[in-house]
RNA sequence: CGGGGAGUGGCGCAGUCUGGUAGCGCACUCGGCUGGGGGCCGAGCGGUCGCAGGUUCAAAUCCUGUCUCCCCGACCA
């Protein structure tokens, strides 16, 4: 119940100079957010009305699944955080207070449960356990971007179980995964989800719930039954055209030729042709050679997890002293371990000779280098999916994600329960995320015309956006009240321009801001009895006689089809 | 962290090169007209030109430093 007049909703006629996203222009032209520094938003009473309503969808389906409400403080003392070896991530935030104790500003709450759990669950009775908050998360971002999309500080509800075994916690991921696709269905957006990399929270497994949009961050591959974050995916690379074997490897001279374009055009083969040379510093292992195909990119998480520990790319200096020059270093009597891309198949390829303006052709793996061969390279639109269908690649939003985390936290923060059998174990763990404010985005990006945002019932701000084109006083002004009137008194969430302002600006307003719903009265429909009724998904246009005008728009708003799966 | 761009009234911008009265559109206030797609007329309010220091008779403008914001990349539970 609201008039317009009244509330506090500044739109804008432009969207503001340095917004890029639509949801971003989007959201500060309908009056939902204004920024105060960088990742750093405020909401106004719409865009507050619509995180709510996320939220609620949450709430819902968290309990649903016997997943319990509380709520932890931001402001933690830094202690648990040195235990779980996570006080070093460069994006948590880290204070004192006035006695010098130090503290932090939680980035997730996996610390915070757990120092709880581990004071509270003795017993393997105890288990399962589901609980979760809802609360601000900080983050020192090294980059904020792209409106609400990615801030230092956010709204997430993650929630975490606790299970005595892995089947047990294989429960619970399903029952939360299940909770995770009602959420984003109800909320209109539409998702993949995909395999993911587990990143900074550690743990064995990891599911993204993504949802494609143009101003999406990430990129998913997608194909008839698979869907996975390119960080993680997996495919097989299309074929290509290898020139014919040599019995040995043959030098050929490149002066000056160091980049793969420039070595594939002079010696006239395709980039696929030539085998680009990675030298990289592995953590406790010294230099290694990594080989990808010369049209592909190597994927560096793919390659951290496959050598199960971190690296770094050699600097010039270390290569020229451990292989050869710049430009010019292949595998070929490298002294060095060689890590093989599973994608450089065949007998006859172009790689570096290790030395000054020089290339070897006709290069056969096996025969002429020895090697580990892995899987390490980015796949590409094209590529074969593991089930056969073809690789497409398309920008997402991650707006969830859930993760099996086993005994990564339980463990240093001595979370364990007695078993039947009186041992003590370690309680297995999971966690789920999602972000309330990048469903939102995410609505927003994929529903939204030139017109301006469409929202799918679920979060609406207000059902109904009731639009007097009348002044105060006149006969056609008392009509429109008398439907707001009769609006609220049926439940019904209203909206009610009865600004002062002209037509043209009332109705582009509507349709910015997005409700479901529209009811226009205004002279000339009330001149014949009605009011104009406009579904904002559809465009679809009803006559409502003024007399149950309302009755008729709620009955109305009932059958809107707006695209969610909670209509 | 690397590259690029920008800070002038609430918003969008001009003015900066070539130093000399701070300006435009929108918004806002008041009065009037208008009333189905941001309308019109008239009168107004509103700015330490991001900040600090320097050069100069004089700085939005030149110099030095610094802060902030945006975009691309790196990074990103």
């Amino acid at each position: 119940m609201s008039r317009q007049s009244q509330a506090f909703i500044p739109t804008l006629k432009d969207a503001p100079a340095d917004a890029e996203a639509i949801s971003h222009k989007l959201m500060v032209r309908a009056g939902l957010i204004r920024q105060m520094g960088a990742g750093l938003w405020t909401y106004l009473p719409a865009g507050w009305r619509v995180e709510r309503k996320v939220e609620a969808v949450i709430r819902e389906e968290m309990e649903g699944i016997g997943c319990q409400e509380m709520l932890m403080p931001v402001l933690q003392p830094a202690e648990p955080w040195k235990k779980s070896g996570r006080y070093a991530i460069d994006e948590l935030f880290k204070l004192e207070d006035r006695k010098g104790s130090p503290l932090v500003l939680a980035m997730t709450h996996e610390e915070a449960i757990t120092y709880h759990v581990a004071r509270e669950v003795r017993s393997y009775r105890d288990l399962p356990l589901m609980l979760f908050h809802i609360q601000t998360k900080e983050r020192d971002e090294p980059r904020p971007r792209a409106g609400v999309l990615r801030t230092r500080e956010f709204t997430m509800k993650d929630a975490y179980s606790f299970d005595r075994d892995e089947e047990g916690l294989a429960r619970s991921y399903d029952l939360q995964s299940g909770a995770y696709e009602r959420i984003l269905d109800r909320c209109g957006v539409r998702w993949y989800k995909v395999e993911s990399d587990v990143g900074m929270m550690g743990g064995s497994g990891a599911d993204e719930f993504m949802a494609p949009c143009p101003a999406g961050e990430n990129e998913v591959a997608l194909a008839p039954g698979y869907a996975a974050n390119v960080e993680v995916a997996s495919a097989r690379a299309q074929p290509v055209e290898l020139p014919a074997p040599l019995s040995a490897p043959e030098r050929v001279s490149t002066p000056g030729l160091t980049t793969v374009e420039e070595v594939s055009g002079a010696l006239e083969v395709p980039a696929g042709a030539l085998i680009k040379a990675l030298p990289v510093i592995v953590e406790d292992r010294g230099m290694v050679l990594v080989l990808v195909r010369g049209d592909h990119r190597l994927n560096e998480i793919k390659l951290r997890n496959a050598l199960g520990a971190e690296f770094r790319q050699a600097g010039a200096e270390e290569i020229a002293a451990g292989l050869g020059p710049v430009g010019f270093i292949g595998p070929v009597g490298a002294k060095i371990p060689v890590i093989k891309d599973a994608a450089i198949v065949g007998g006859s390829f172009v790689c570096g000779a290790n030395e000054p303006d020089a290339h070897l052709r006709g290069v056969q793996p096996s025969r002429d280098f020895e090697f580990e061969e892995l899987d390490v390279r980015t796949v590409e639109a094209g590529d074969t999916a593991p089930g056969g269908g073809t690789i497409e690649i398309e920008p997402a939003i991650e707006v969830g994600n859930i993760f099996k985390l086993g005994s990564r936290y339980s463990d240093p923060l001595g979370a364990t329960f007695l078993d039947e059998n009186g041992k003590e174990q370690a309680i297995v763990m999971g966690s789920y995320g999602i972000g309330p404010a990048r469903i939102v985005a995410a609505s927003i990006e994929q529903r939204a015309d030139d017109r301006g945002i469409v929202w799918p019932r679920a979060i609406a701000p207000w059902q109904v956006h009731l639009v007097s084109l009348a002044k105060a006083g006149e006969p056609e002004r008392e009509a429109a009240d008398r439907i707001y009137d009769a609006l609220g008194a049926a439940g019904a969430e209203v909206l009610y321009d009865d600004r002062d302002a002209g037509p043209g600006e009332k109705l582009t307003d509507a349709e910015l801001l997005g409700c479901p719903l529209r009811i226009v009265a205004g002279r000339r429909g009330l001149a014949e009895g009605v009011v104009e009724a406009s579904e904002r998904a559809s465009g679809a246009e009803h006559k409502l006689p003024v007399e149950d005008a309302a009755e008729r728009a709620l009955a109305l708003l009932a059958g809107v089809d707006d695209g969610s799966g909670d209509a």
